[in-house]
DNA sequence: TCTATTACTTACCTAAAGTATTGTAAGAGA
DNA sequence: TCTCTTACAATACTTTAGGTAAGTAATAGA
């Protein structure tokens, strides 16, 4: 058995299934993987959330100790959110996933040009 | 540039989190990996979910040809729920979700005991 | 003075998910 | 004959997650 902040788990696997239950926090992560990044350039980046959504997410995960959250006292204000060690270790889950999809749209999808993307190759631990 | 169902994705990753995109699909993915399952079974095992959530998301699932469903014509009724073979292809992602809930609660939970699961074992593909 | 910049906050609204209850078929047992 | 059982489906209602749109602070530059 398994506790954590007062929740119970069976499995590990539940006790991460129970922090990203939600539609955007591995989008989240998967950006952080390959560089820290400012709340703007997420909000770039992951386009279709909202600013109010991207806020909250953040904060989820910052309380749960996955990313970091920098503020320079600076004008314009100036944040950088970061993965912790324990955020960095989501690499492989992100992995996964990402060679997942390439079958998936192998099987039922369809492939125009090059992905614009990869697995990000920085920050491996 | 990838195209599933009229969608598009710059990124396999994002094929990937937009199917599992809610609080259920990867558990009832999980709870499949090991054996199929009845409607019940899997309805005592992910026991905080509703019946007419997992009804909803099993329909969901089998759309989108992660998961099969037969249906036994008995008295009373069977009908059975199977990882089709890109179902299968999951276990990575599971596996890995596994791990790092392991590695979470060695940081910020507490163990108590045995842990009551294991990766599932069978159906390994 | 006016506008631009960044990282939010606030108030309101909508859609997805959860709760609760009822209905169904068809055989088994009382 | 009547009730119980399984594996759902269907309906109505409530709760919550997420979306929309606007506002704010503080400074720099035109």
């Amino acid at each position: 058995m398994y506790f954590v902040n007062d929740k119970e788990f069976k499995c590990s696997v539940g006790v991460t299934l129970d922090i990203f239950n939600d539609k955007w926090k591995l989008s989240i992560i998967w950006h952080l993987l390959d560089n820290d990044k400012r709340f703007k350039q997420l909000h770039e980046e992951i386009s279709e959330i909202t600013q109010k959504t991207l806020t909250v997410k953040l904060r989820e995960l910052e309380s749960k100790n996955i990313i970091h959250r920098e503020v320079f006292p600076e004008v314009p204000p100036k944040v950088v959110y970061s993965l912790t060690s324990i955020g960095k270790k989501l690499r492989p889950v992100l992995e996964s996933m990402f060679n997942w999809g390439i079958e998936y749209v192998q099987e039922f999808g369809t492939i125009n040009g090059e992905s614009s993307c990869e697995i990000g190759s920085f920050n491996k631990e």
